[in-house]
DNA sequence: CCTGACCCTGACGCTTACGTCAACAGTCGC
DNA sequence: GCGACTGTTGACGTAAGCGTCAGGGTCAGG
């Protein structure tokens, strides 16, 4: 066994998580994810809630095309909601308080869910329009290629109506 | 009226069509779009299809979020519907013939439906852990703020169930 | 305490997708 | 056929997001 502990060098993080150590190091340069742990050498430590972190990333990344900096705001968001939640736990917090913050919470993730739900529906306008060529070319083939030539000229999405 | 005909100088183009000149020129580099004709003297002129062209390119672009190697390949494919629909149209083609061709523009088709559902569904799971963690506060916000405190960690997606 | 595996911090390189500028050419209305 | 505008081809610049070294330091096992 490598950890002392729970935790990961770099090396396992990285393999685990699909990243590149370079990557997990840039991404902590600008302050995205940041390892639970240093030896007293200076060496990072990885646990398990760093590698979620990681994922969510790449998420963003990839399913998301967020670039660095949009995904840097998302992250604000959700440690700002760490926060929220440690006041939230605190003896002195009162319930209006309380709610407030969780109607905070409820603020950042309705933003987010609607730059998604945007996302979406412009992949299924497109996904329309395919399925719409696809049918058309279906019913030719069908009717046993009948005189109707298949008509079509490449269209942006959003055509259909 | 600028063009002699119904064709646009790269300016109106790329005005009209919201990309740079600089862009439209690089994408012909890559041989993504080329206008539809040149005058004597070597000025591009684009037709309203190079503008559909450009359109859809930018569509793939920024909602499928492919890059323009990936982009060259489904032009490729649509591309290569037109052969075939030109071939289909031609007199000495059969109707066996013709029934290949509609099932290959139908595979081309299906392929990048595939490509499109992925992602489509990768984003609704997203969008599913985003509404359960709504979901969760809104109840907590509803039941008056009880003893239970908002339970959370942030996490991928994909873990629903 | 020593080796081998792992890791550190610069620092420069690379790719994609254009932006920008220079120097020159084509087009069009009058 | 001239001026104003528009366009052309290089060529270099840039920003993001890492890859890839060099030249060291760290750590666990024996």
């Amino acid at each position: 066994m490598t950890g002392g502990e729970g935790l990961l060098g770099i090396g396992e993080a990285a393999s685990r998580s699909g990243a590149s150590e370079r990557a997990l190091r840039y991404w902590q340069q600008l302050g995205l994810i940041t390892p639970t742990g240093t030896t007293p050498g200076g060496l990072r430590r990885y646990s398990e809630a760093d590698l979620a972190r990681v994922a969510r990333l790449r998420e963003l990344q990839e399913l998301l095309g967020f670039n660095l900096e949009e995904i840097r705001q998302v992250f604000d968001n959700e440690d700002r909601l760490e926060e929220l939640r440690a006041e939230y736990h605190s003896e002195q917090t009162d319930a209006a308080r309380r709610r407030e913050l969780i109607a905070e919470g409820l603020q950042v993730r309705s933003r987010l869910r609607e730059t998604v739900e945007a996302k979406i529906g412009a992949l299924q306008r497109f996904l329309g329009d395919l399925d719409a060529q696809r049918e058309r070319l279906q019913r030719v083939l069908d009717d046993g290629v009948p005189g109707g030539p298949p008509r079509e000229a490449a269209q942006p999405a959003g055509s259909r109506r």
